[in-house]
DNA sequence: AATAATATTGACGAAACGTCATAATTATTA
DNA sequence: TAATAATTATGACGTTTCGTCAATATTATT
């Protein structure tokens, strides 16, 4: 066998297996969270030796970068499809929120491991370079919105005041969407705090804050209820489908 | 001696306790994060033995709720120093955003626990009853924001749209708030991304936040920056002598 | 077929957690 | 005050899990 042949299918073969270890401590991490996976459990899980997965992973923390790396690529992918919506600067805007929520929706177990990950003293034990590949992925989704920002601004949609860089809305709506999924996933009553619908009011609060910035058309020129309908029906069809069924399976399930 | 005296002046050993196990566990956790704090160590630099932690503290991360509880106070505290100035609502909240980013630099390090105790894995070991009291503080916190909001539409400052509450307000600010920080604190490069001055690119969204929920005087109607300087005269001098000492003494060591 | 290179294994040492039987201290009673 | 009861403190111990590494097995090369 030639030595390229060769090379890729055992390169093939190391993915194949680094696939495994992640999927299993996935699993394991959703549910029993970062104290619950161990990697003595995966190797058993497996049927690899513990050896094997330091060879593929520097330490647990290292799994869990993966894992984030994983999730932050699913999350660009559903962005970049937000962002091809045919309509105003705003609008590419509300797909990307949209896409967020739904990410959130279909993947609520990936939400965890990124807040883990965020954390300063598990992030400290991971590999310098693996962790810059994440935070790589995750400037690379926020460019996505930044992107539009500049878009935006070139078609005459949204006028910055001066000293003021697209990246600082982009921040700004970053902020809205990190602080509010940790104050929520937190365990924070804002129910009983006043705040009926937390995805409701994020929404609306991405709303308030485009229009501070006078980015046109303003919320109250323009339907953007009937505007995420459209874009629903028009980009995200497919996971809205999947919800949906989801939904549905539940309901079947509940009786049980 | 009577009981009552007997059980106070045991109670005020104990706290005192208390309090030192917390100022050693905190000056642990700021040097080494989570994984550096170890209850061995607290037993041997606090001269107890590790048993009698335990006896004040379930486990290790009852000891971060604890520290997280303290942490909470201190904002509270500034908070409704903030809250006292006279002036426009809106400056109000100008004052407790002030509040939060001097709160922030006079103690960086109570920021690390706040977020170490907000993950869930973290979270998950806790004694709920301890943590119900962190979450308690924390909505204390929030209370005092949306009591401006209220006080905002009660003196015409503010209209809010139907179906939103004086709550959805408050968690977008507290949204702003907390995602900024955790980005910032995650290593995102910021810098290279746009985002020259995080801490002003906050205060930025701040404002456009409340200009899109048109809470007047809105930003271009009033002088903020003036009304900034004002604030931190008035109510924070105390605070701002204390950071300029702690500049100074750092000039003054770094030729060391 | 022999040898070299690479990959796998799981036993092992280390670190830290949280417990609990024992010892020490403090309070109560006679 | 002395004896006894109640409370509190101690640190050795069992347990878990991490990450390493010498020994072993597999694969490639000569």
């Amino acid at each position: 066998m030639e030595p390229t042949t060769l090379k890729t299918r055992k390169q093939r073969e190391l993915e194949q297996r680094e696939e495994l270890f992640l999927s299993i401590a996935r699993r394991h991490f959703i549910a029993e969270g970062y104290f619950g996976l161990n990697m003595d459990k995966i190797a058993l899980e497996a049927e690899y030796s513990k050896g094997t997965i330091y060879q593929h992973f520097r330490n647990k923390e290292d799994v869990l970068v993966a894992l984030s790396v994983q999730t932050m690529e699913k999350r660009k992918a559903l962005f970049s499809r937000g962002v091809q919506f045919a309509g105003y600067s705003r609008q590419k805007i509300q797909a990307i929120g949209l896409a967020d929520v739904l990410f959130a929706q279909l993947y609520p177990e990936h939400h965890r491991v990124e807040q883990v990950i965020r954390s300063a003293s598990i992030r400290d034990r991971t590999d310098p370079d693996k962790h810059n590949l994440l935070r790589q992925c995750e400037q690379s989704c926020m460019q996505t919105v930044s992107g539009v920002v500049e878009l935006a601004i070139k078609d005459g949609d949204l006028t910055l005041p001066p000293e003021r860089t697209p990246q600082d809305l982009t921040f700004g709506l970053w902020s809205i969407a990190v602080g509010a999924s940790l104050i929520v996933s937190s365990g924070t009553q804002l129910q009983s705090l006043g705040v009926t619908d937390p995805q409701e009011a994020v929404n609306h609060n991405f709303d308030m804050l485009l229009d501070g910035y006078q980015w046109r058309p303003l919320s109250h020129e323009f339907d953007y209820r009937a505007s995420e309908q459209l874009i629903l029906k028009i980009v995200f069809a497919a996971e809205i489908d999947c919800l949906q069924a989801r939904k549905l399976s539940y309901e079947h399930q509940e009786p049980i």
